[in-house]
DNA sequence: CTAATTTGACCCAC
DNA sequence: GTGGGTCAAATTAG
């Protein structure tokens, strides 16, 4: 149902970046090394593979142009840029884009209406949206919402372009994916507000290596309209707040990966790279996994 | 008054 | 030339 395109070139960094997220620990690392390193290599693998870089929309121009010689001229650099096939012909060379069908329209975003169209041989018209935050912060997320033939009550939504914006409005913080807090697991947050209070959360995780099965990592989909969320088995002395995150974010990249602010969100490249993992032949027992979700939304 | 939506026109890849 | 994506003025909603 869901399908998503991979920029070329990116199946050796998509196969890379799920081996990064479902490696196991190893035990000559401390586990936060371990997962703030496989966030990093994770994002450094997205982030290679951006097409967004080739995108050159003249953000802060877009608004202050009126007359049509600028308006063309802004065009002319909005052009996504052009590449020729083997055969000579140019073909469109997109930013990352993902589709699926939903019946759920809201994904937590704030999204601005800029147009609507009568699609041939389409029942219904299809509906642009970009995202409010594109002029105060640049976000170019847009997407395309049409309703369905077959099942009226269904969406094909399609997203172009990462959210560049800080705004997941309604993403909480802290999602329990099966609340069981006798479990071991931790909750990580990169978002500004997502200070885990070790106070609150720190009597509910006994011993992490009293039970081997919550080493694994482990992936969980929740519904359609809430972005995927990953969760960690991590000892019960991790906290960290969005300022120790960063600094050991950086820490880990500093051999030279870079965190491009290409992936702020990269909620849509993962839930990519859930959708290819073959759960069964994973290491790992899922059904021991009732773990507290990691909000992995990560905005620099 | 400000922000969001509507809608016709424009632009460009195909 | 056409279809689809985007712009921006006009209109509507809050």
């Amino acid at each position: 149902m869901d399908s998503c395109s991979w920029p070329e070139g990116s199946p050796s960094c998509r196969s890379k970046a799920i081996k990064e997220l479902i490696q196991l620990p190893e035990s000559s690392y401390c586990v936060e090394d371990q997962a703030l390193e496989m966030f990093g290599n994770t994002l450094s693998f997205m982030s290679s593979y951006s097409v967004n870089k080739v995108s050159k929309i003249p953000i802060n121009n877009i608004r202050s142009s009126n007359c049509l010689d600028d308006r063309k001229a802004i065009a002319k650099d909005k052009m996504v840029k052009t590449v020729k096939n083997s055969r000579g012909c140019y073909i469109r060379k997109r930013s990352w884009t993902s589709t699926k069908v939903t019946s759920l329209i809201d994904d937590g975003h704030v999204w601005r209406k800029y147009g609507q169209k009568e699609i041939i041989n389409a029942k219904h018209k299809r509906n642009y949206y970009r995202c409010t935050h594109k002029f105060d912060q640049g976000c170019q997320a847009t997407k395309q919402v049409q309703q369905t033939e077959h099942e009226p009550t269904k969406y094909k939504i399609t997203y172009n372009r990462h959210h560049t914006c800080n705004n997941f409005l309604s993403t909480p913080q802290m999602i329990y994916d099966s609340i069981n807090l006798e479990d071991t697991s931790i909750l990580l947050s990169f978002e500004s507000n997502g200070l885990v209070d070790k106070e609150q959360v720190g009597s509910h995780f006994p011993s992490y290596m009293h039970d081997k099965s919550k080493e694994a990592l482990s992936f969980s989909e929740l519904t359609d309209n809430q972005p995927l969320l990953f969760d960690f088995s991590l000892p019960s002395n991790l906290i960290v707040s969005d300022h120790s995150a960063h600094s050991l974010m950086s820490t880990r990249l500093a051999h030279g990966d870079v965190i491009s602010k290409e992936v702020y969100s990269p909620i849509f490249e993962m839930d990519q790279i859930f959708e290819t993992i073959d759960y069964s032949e994973n290491p790992f027992d899922l059904a021991h996994c009732e773990l507290i979700s990691l909000n992995y939304s990560y905005n620099v």
